[in-house]
DNA sequence: ATTAATTTTTAGGTTAGTCTAAAAATAAAA
DNA sequence: TTTTATTTTTAGACTAACCTAAAAATTAAT
């Protein structure tokens, strides 16, 4: 039972991340492209978690994660959620300044802490982002949902997550009055450049191929 | 400006507790055992932070926060106290079981975060253990006061501070029905083995030596 | 003022986590 | 099915933080 490190929950997360909660396996570029770390290093941590028994380590086969594994990264994804909900809903923090701070704040190492600060929040099913919160046993919800670039034409959706987490894409949904809960209808689709003529709330405007593939959106027949 | 690591933080923290505030110097030996490393590793750890200008140190002659060092610690000290304070009064934790939580919340690296966390809990002056909060620009108040073993027969004061922040000694206290601001009277002095027989509100219970020289005071007549 | 005790530093070593360059294995193309 | 391109691993090195044992400096006692 020994501790695991900061630098190993990252690449657990990474790992969990690529590999879509489960299933696939993850290759050592994709990881290395994930975190920003030689293929060298990869293969070094590699080793070393699968000696944890925290992933299953074939050379050349990628890595997949153990239930140990899973479990872990599993905490991790949940207390990385739950604190961006306390930066936003508590300490008023816009949801595209959050998700640094929770990269540092998961790693805080108290499972007492994590589920008063759940209870505190009043156990939050989602995310400032729309992702799903796994509960105290790693239980969570998949929403079905679907891109916006997906959704008929003349059709309704609701925004209810962002594919894309980085700040600058955040303040342009922002700055266009986009958010979790917004009405969308498809007005007219270009195929040219598959940019999209949408209705919001009152407003028309114009979403490029780039923003639609990036919000997802659930229609009502479920 | 390079990046001060969590183990740099926790020197800085160390060799500001061990001079306290200022003044001065801290000897490898005190650090040493202060943290639980030994002294080779502290001499090693005083270089290098003598050479990112954090403190200052000749062979021999111990250490002194630089400006630029005890600006660092004073803003650790207040992160730690600030989430001591959040722990308790927003999470329900007791006095008790937050040091440990802060000593990792404390390292998370955003003035923004601190900031606001400041202002959600209404810029407390002292944490939970009676110890005073810097504020945004570092200042705090040092308060007037004394030990109970100081404190003369038949004078009463109040519990404003607890020198020992070990659960096992705050656990004693709570069980004694004894926290910040209970009032106590010193009803005789025992010579032989500085025991005190008090009383606290109204109840009389007896105190030993090591009780009394744990608890700070603040008496009427500031 | 010597000697003895204590403190501090140096020397040499280890582990985690990173890197670059080269070798080996796998996958894709001709 | 060879050849070529890509991916992955190995080899060798570095830094931050630690350690123990030995040397050096300081402080305290005789
Ligand atoms: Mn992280
Ligand atoms: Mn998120
Ligand atoms: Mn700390
Ligand atoms: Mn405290």
């Amino acid at each position: 039972m020994k501790k695991i490190s900061q630098t190993e929950e990252n690449y657990l997360k990474a790992i969990f991340s690529v590999s879509e909660s489960k299933g696939k396996a993850a290759s050592t570029n994709e990881i290395s492209k994930e975190i920003q770390i030689s293929a060298a290093s990869v293969t070094d941590m590699f080793k070393r978690l699968s000696e944890k028994g925290l992933i299953d380590y074939k050379k050349h086969k990628g890595v997949k994660l153990t239930e140990k594994g899973n479990q872990h990264a599993t905490k991790l994804v949940r207390k990385h959620r739950l604190w961006e909900v306390f930066l936003v809903e508590k300490l008023n923090f816009d949801w595209g300044e959050v998700h640094d701070i929770a990269e540092e704040l998961e790693h805080i190492n108290s499972d007492e802490l994590i589920n008063r600060l759940d209870k505190y929040l009043d156990y939050p099913k989602f995310d400032p982002h729309g992702d799903p919160i796994p509960d105290a046993d790693g239980i969570f919800e998949i929403r079905s949902q679907i891109l916006l670039s997906e959704l008929d034409l003349e059709k309704t959706g609701i925004v209810v997550g962002v594919q894309e987490h980085a700040p600058a894409f955040l303040e342009y949904l922002d700055r266009m009055k986009l958010g979790l809960g917004s009405s969308i209808t498809i007005l007219e689709k270009f195929d040219f450049d598959q940019s999209l003529r949408v209705k919001i709330e009152k407003k028309e405007l114009t979403l490029t191929a780039k923003v639609a593939q990036n919000l997802f959106i659930q229609t009502k027949e479920k």
